[in-house]
DNA sequence: AGCCAGGACTGAG
DNA sequence: CTCAGTCATGGC
């Protein structure tokens, strides 16, 4: 399994993606475009990313795109919000312990946050898993944690590469990989690229019967 | 009509 | 510690 080789094949086909390069976008009042990384990082989970962008829209008219403003917003006006993105009740809960977090420990500043909060404090937060860290971490601070999802986990096991735990999925790419954010970041954005154009194909050819099964071969 | 999305937590055994 | 059950809306 080279990964770069992978890669490369991966950016001919689909071209680059880039998801939430952290454009240079204005930050006005109840808008901070690395909170708004952050919060889709939890919104997406388990859930289309269509959805996720509706709740963020709801949230940006209300001018709640920043760790103030989820912090302080109403409860229930919160969950009207995100509620397209689903399991609203859990996911309000989320962002608000989040934002309270960034409004304590970083006077509210989501840049300052996701630069200086280490995996383990991240993880320490109720409703941040190791997904959801590792996207926070990549994806709203630059840093170079490799995101592992279904999707990565439905490309290594057609190359036979198959693991029980997150963590050695996540080493596999990591020791594999020159240690560069950039990189992990275009790399998982183009496998959920290459996942979800497989699934479609799936479902639109060979109505599902007779999937040819690959013998998983188990790696240590 | 179901099944599933860019998961994570909880409770039972 | 493992593992099914739960959470919820929208698309197909």
């Amino acid at each position: 399994m080279h990964l770069m080789r992978i890669y490369r094949q991966l950016v001919k086909q689909f071209g680059e993606q880039r998801w939430w390069p952290v454009r240079a976008t204005k930050r006005a009042k109840g808008r901070d475009p690395v909170f708004e990384v952050m919060i889709g990082a939890i919104l997406t989970q388990n859930t289309s990313w269509k959805n996720v962008e509706r709740a963020i829209e709801h949230l940006h008219r209300a001018r709640c795109l920043d760790a103030r403003g989820v912090a302080l917003v109403d409860d229930e006006q919160l969950k009207r919000m995100i509620r397209p993105a689903g399991y609203f009740n859990q996911k309000s809960r989320k962002l608000k312990i989040l934002a309270e977090h960034i409004v304590t420990n970083y006077q509210g500043s989501a840049r300052a946050a996701a630069e200086r909060m280490t995996r383990a404090e991240l993880l320490a937060l109720w409703g941040i898993g190791p997904e959801t860290a590792d996207s926070i971490l990549l994806y709203a601070g630059n840093r170079p944690e490799f995101v592992i999802d279904a999707y990565t986990r439905r490309l290594c096991e057609r190359y036979g590469v198959c693991f029980d735990d997150y963590h050695d999925y996540k080493a596999y790419f990591e020791q594999r990989l020159p240690q560069d954010a950039a990189l992990y970041n275009e790399f998982h954005a183009l496998i959920v690229a290459w996942g979800q154009l497989r699934k479609n194909k799936e479902n639109t050819s060979a109505r599902k019967g007779a999937r040819s099964k690959m013998q998983q071969v188990r790696q240590k």
